[in-house]
DNA sequence: ACCCAATTTGTATTTATATTCAGCTGCCGG
DNA sequence: CCGGCAGCTGAATATAAATACAAATTGGGT
């Protein structure tokens, strides 16, 4: 009988139903179904599951299935030739306007949004534009600067 | 000096790039950077910025932000709720960068646009984004209370 | 049934994360 | 200018989770 499976099971269910906030509370739950263990083999069940651990609101962190999940894992560098079809950036205030080759500007966006710029609030393509926001307190020349660092692509063109 | 709101856009950016599994980790990765706190304030930080740990492929525990998790309450085929998918929303100038789970912006434009807020001049949806445009004198503090006056639903995200 | 290897588990411990408490700083109202 | 309040932080500590190690269990193959 595999009881381990059989555990697992439970596990994915109870955690769907419920918020569980520490796996001795798991443990509990587990025990009122009959299933006897320690939190070690616990952790390693939850390992095995590939559960997350997120804070909901507010202030409490529960475990999830990863179904929930997308992409999970972070890829150091974006692609190479991410700017294709870039033409030309200009800055008015805390707003860039970058002016592309139509059609290019949803994957330039995607690439800025990608680099995760803590200067760049947000993205948004149009046809042949891109509009950037900047946090409020950054001046032209940090935000030129944030954009090579952080996606050093960019050297090439501005 | 918002060192703080730095040091968690800074935070966002390191995590989204690179694998971390420890906050010990991220302490190093902070003070490369300039940033020089104790593990007691980034477990802060991290419980602020609601990061979540998942388990990617294999064995490896990897901090990933809220963005790339889907809430875990699922969604109502027809929104009951209007801002169903809201992530953030952050403020530069007169610029309001809303965040949202990738298809939803449209649907929460639309309950701003709905709202009529006279505060706001208008929106503009991307893919995963909404930005709203205030008028001239509006303050963020202003901005925020229209928000919640007009869309009451507000009062739970922000 | 017996043996071996692989898997599963518990105990004790280490490692990682959250929290308590106190001190500091900046700000607001008087 | 002062007193007090709110937000932020570090040091110390408490709590939660992961793991080293050894023992127990399982599942063939003979």
């Amino acid at each position: 009988m595999p009881s381990k499976v059989e555990r697992l099971k439970t596990i994915k269910s109870i955690i769907s139903k419920e918020k569980i906030e520490t796996q001795d509370e798991l443990l509990g739950r587990l025990k009122d179904k009959g299933y006897v263990v320690t939190q070690a083999t616990l952790s390693r069940d939850l390992n095995e599951l590939k559960v997350a651990k997120i804070k909901d609101s507010s202030d409490k962190s529960i475990y999830v299935l990863p179904e929930k999940i997308i992409s999970s894992t972070p890829v150091p560098s974006s692609p190479k030739n991410a700017l294709d079809g870039f033409i030309s950036l200009e800055l008015s205030k805390n707003i860039g306007v970058i002016k592309t080759i139509p059609a290019f500007s949803h994957t330039i966006a995607s690439a800025i949004d990608y680099a995760n710029i803590p200067e760049v609030l947000g993205t948004l393509a149009g046809n042949d534009i891109v509009i950037l926001v900047f946090a409020e307190e950054v001046t032209h020349e940090q935000a030129i600067g944030a954009l090579k660092r952080d996606l050093p692509a960019f050297k090439e063109y501005i």
